[in-house]
DNA sequence: CTCTTGACTGAGG
DNA sequence: GCCTCAGCCAAGA
């Protein structure tokens, strides 16, 4: 595939594919990584062609540590019960120990 | 081409 | 530390 076909979203799903597992990022430590700090919306954005492309979207969330796409999901606490099945404990859409189980894929990469 | 929307983030109060 | 406002970027209508 040509250069141009690594589309904003090509790469979004690359890095989050490259997320260990137990372990989450941010919307905006993606885009970072990917050299648009100022389109961490766009990744999220992105997200939403996740489903089919074996994206572990579940393992990311906003700087918050808050599962603020779970709506995006199926059931209403699928996103939890993934993560959770993860080893990353999540309370009320909350993850706790964000700062331990977060990746930095331009720091760790 | 213009306007709206969005799974965000940072700054200010 | 929480709430609110504004900015940025890309895709779809």
């Amino acid at each position: 595939m040509k250069p141009e076909t690594l589309n904003f979203f090509e790469k979004v799903y690359e890095v989050a594919k490259l997320i260990p597992e137990g372990r989450v990022t941010s919307y905006g430590a993606i885009a970072r990584y990917l050299g648009a700090v100022r389109s961490a919306r766009m990744v999220g954005y992105a997200m939403n062609g996740s489903v089919g492309k074996d994206v572990p979207a579940h393992r990311v969330v906003n700087r918050k540590g808050l599962l603020t796409g779970k709506h995006h999901f199926e059931g209403t606490n699928l996103m939890q019960q993934l993560l959770e099945s993860e080893g990353i404990e999540v309370i009320d859409n909350q993850i706790q120990d964000f700062k331990k189980v977060f990746w930095d894929p331009s720091k760790e990469l």
